[in-house]
DNA sequence: CACGGAACTGACAACGTTTACCGTCTTGCT
DNA sequence: AGCAAGACGGTAAACGTTGTCAGTTCCGTG
C-alpha cells in the first residue's frame, strides 16, 4: 500500500537532476543522451536511457514547451454539429497526430457566428500553437482577422469565402449538391422540398446553388416555396419535414442538407402514412452513420469529413514544424465528394 | 496588409514586460494586478487591464504551468465507441472545465486492455494533471497500478471492479440490466436474445449478471445458446441479430447492450421479414441518439453519461485543486439509469 | 612525442512567469 | 508630529529543460 490517493499531488516527479545523479553524469548530456542529440558516446547514453527508464523518468513537457515556444496543443473547434461529424473530424486529426508530440485540445463553442471575438479570446487563452476550424467558424472573417493579427496559424475545414486565407482544406460543395439534385431529378422528380442547414454555415448556400444549377441543366427552377430552414438538428429538421409534407401538393422528393434532418424527414413521412421511397424520396449529406442505421438507408452524399481533417492537421503540423528558410508549402487543398445512392430515393409516384 | 502568413512564427508575443512597459508600472504590479491580487489600488489595476487589452496579451500559459508545476490539462481516454457516446463524454466534461483554466486532451486508443503499459506511458508522456477513464482503461488494474505509481490522478467512470481505487463514478450496471430484462419478461416473452457488448468491457458482464437476476426473479431461466457476442459495433451486431432470429424457435425479444446494435437487430428484423415489436421486441442500451432517430424508436436504458463525465471531470479538478490540508474529498458518486419504454418492444406474438 | 582536430562533456544562461523578501513612499489616523 | 498600514518597486530565485560556448579527453598522424 504505498499509495495513498490523499497525499499523492505532494510528490515530486523525477527530473533530469535524478536521472544525472544516478548515471552520473551531468544534466546536459542527460539531455542529449534522451534526446539522441550527437556528442555523446554509447557507453554513456545506454547508462543514461537505463537510468531514465529505471526510474520511469519523462521530461517535463511544460519546460521543454516553454523554451521551445510551442505548446504542442492543436486546438479543434465546431459548433454542436452531429455526434458522428464530430467524432470523425477527431479521428482524421488524431490519425495525424498520433506518435507525434502535439495533442489535440477540443474546443466546441455555441453561436459563434454571434461571438467571434469571444471565441478569438478562447483560443488565445488556451496558449495553442495552432488551431482546426470546422465550420461555422472557419468562415468567420473577424476571428480569422484576430488569429491573424496574433499570429495563431489555423488550417480551415471546407471554408466557403476568402479561400485565400491562412491553410484551406475544401470540398466542392456546390458540385455536390448539384451532384445529389441531379440525381433526384434524373429519376424524374419536379417537385422537390430542401430542408436547409444552418444558414450560418457558408455550406447550406453552396448546396443549395448546386441544387440550383442541377435543376438549371434540367431546364427546370426550384421552387423557393419549398426551400425551408434548419439548423442541421434532428428535432428541427422533423418540423420542417412535416411542414413541407402538408403542402398541397406535396413535394415527391426532399433534400436535407445533412443525415439527421434527412432521418427527421423520414419519421416525418412516417408520420403522415407515406412510404420512402415509393410515395417520396428522401436524400441527406454526409454519409454519417445515420445515414446506415436509418430505414431504409438514406441516399447521401459522402463527405471525406476524416481524411479532411487529417490534411488540416497534416498541414497546420507541417507550418508549425516549418523552418523559416523552408519551402512555401501548399495552402489549399481539394477533396471530392462521392454520391452514395442507397434506398431512399426512388422514381416518383405515378397519378 | 500586415499578416504576411509565411513569416507569421516569427513574430514574438507579447509579454509582460510589454504590458509593464506600456502601463509604466513594474511586471510585478502586472501580475498582480492581473491576477486580482490584493496590494493594488484601483487605478493601477485598471491601468494594467486597460494596457493589456489594448497590447491582446495573454499571460503565458506554458511559464504558468512550469511555475505551478500543473499543465491544466485533463486528458480523457476511451476506446472507439458509438460516437454519440464519445460526445455525451466530452461535453459532460467540457461542461464542468467551461470558463476554467483546464483544457481537455482526448486520447482515444485501440486495444488498451492488450496493452495496459502503453497506454499509460501515452497518459505521462502527455503531461497531464490528471486523466478521466472510460471503460474498458477504467478497468485495467495494471493501468491504475502504474498510475499510482506515478501518482497521476484519475477518475474512473463506470468502473465494475476495485471500486475503492481513484475517484469512481458509478451506475448500477446489474440493476440497469436487471430493469431491462424485467420490462421485457414483465410482457410474457419467455425465448429471449442478447447480444452481448465488447468482452473487455466489465459493463457486459455486468448488465448480463442483471439479466440472469431477472430471469430468476421470474421463476425462469436465460438460455445461454441465446447469447452471442457483439463489440458494440452496428456491424458485428447485425450479424449477431441475424445469428439469433436464423435459430429455431427464434427468441421473441432480443436485449441488446448498447442502442448501435439494438439498431443493427432492427435492420436484421426487417432483413429476415419480421415486424417490431409485433413480430419480434428489441431493447438497446445506453439512450443514445440512435434510440431516438431510430424507427421504431428504441426502448433502452438511459445511462447519464453526460451527467457523469461532469462529475468525474468535478471531482477530478476538486482533487487537482485541493489544498494538502484541505478536507477529504468525496471518491465516489452513484448515478441513476432510467428505464424508457418506446416502441421497439411490445407482448410477444400469440400464436 | 608533439599536434591538430574531432569527439565528448559540463557550466551557465535563457525561456516567461510567479514567489519571496525587503525597502521606500505614500496616505490617513491619532 | 508620529505611526501604522497599504501600495508599489527592486532584486533574486525558482520551475525543468535546452542552447551556447568553452573546456577536456582521445585519437591518429607527422
Amino acid at each position: 500500500m504505498d499509495s495513498n490517493s490523499t497525499e499523492a499531488h505532494i510528490s515530486r516527479r523525477t527530473t533530469i537532476i535524478d536521472v544525472a545523479k544516478m548515471s552520473g553524469v551531468s544534466p546536459k548530456t542527460v539531455s542529449r543522451a534522451l534526446n539522441d542529440e550527437p556528442h555523446v558516446s554509447a557507453r554513456v547514453r545506454q547508462l543514461v536511457k537505463d537510468a531514465a527508464a529505471k526510474l520511469d523518468y519523462h521530461p517535463n513537457l511544460t519546460a521543454q514547451s516553454l523554451i521551445a515556444r510551442r505548446s504542442f496543443l492543436i486546438g479543434l473547434t465546431y459548433e454542436r454539429p452531429s455526434p458522428s461529424y464530430v467524432v470523425d473530424l477527431q479521428n482524421g486529426a488524431l490519425d495525424r497526430m498520433h506518435n507525434g508530440r502535439y495533442r489535440l485540445v477540443v474546443l466546441p463553442f455555441n453561436h459563434a457566428s454571434e461571438r467571434p471575438e469571444e471565441l478569438g479570446k478562447l483560443l488565445l487563452r488556451t496558449g495553442l500553437d495552432g488551431v482546426l476550424l470546422a465550420p461555422p467558424a472557419c468562415d468567420q472573417i473577424e476571428l480569422l482577422d484576430l488569429l491573424d493579427r496574433q499570429g495563431l496559424p489555423y488550417a480551415r475545414i471546407t471554408p466557403q469565402k476568402d479561400l485565400d486565407r491562412g491553410i484551406v482544406i475544401t470540398m466542392d460543395e456546390v458540385a455536390a449538391g448539384q451532384a445529389v439534385a441531379s440525381h433526384v431529378l434524373d429519376m424524374g422528380h419536379s417537385r422537390v422540398g430542401v430542408i436547409l442547414g444552418d444558414p450560418a454555415h457558408a455550406a447550406s448556400l453552396a448546396r443549395l446553388e448546386g441544387y440550383r444549377r442541377a435543376f438549371a441543366a434540367h431546364g427546370k427552377v426550384l421552387d423557393d416555396n419549398l426551400i425551408v430552414t434548419g439548423d442541421f438538428t434532428y428535432a428541427v429538421g422533423y418540423d420542417a419535414a412535416l411542414d413541407l409534407l402538408r403542402r398541397d401538393p406535396a413535394p415527391t422528393a426532399i433534400l436535407a442538407q445533412n443525415d439527421d434532418m434527412a432521418a427527421a424527414a423520414l419519421a416525418a413521412a412516417r408520420a403522415v402514412g407515406l412510404a420512402v421511397p415509393d410515395d417520396l424520396s428522401i436524400a441527406g449529406f454526409d454519409d454519417s452513420e445515420v445515414s446506415r442505421t436509418a430505414w431504409p438507408q438514406l441516399t447521401t452524399v459522402h463527405q471525406p469529413v476524416s481524411a479532411m481533417a487529417w490534411d488540416a492537421a497534416d498541414r497546420l503540423i507541417a507550418r508549425l514544424d516549418a523552418t523559416p528558410d523552408g519551402p512555401t508549402l501548399d495552402q489549399r487543398h481539394d477533396h471530392a465528394h462521392a454520391l452514395l445512392v442507397r434506398g431512399s430515393t426512388a422514381p416518383p409516384p405515378v397519378r
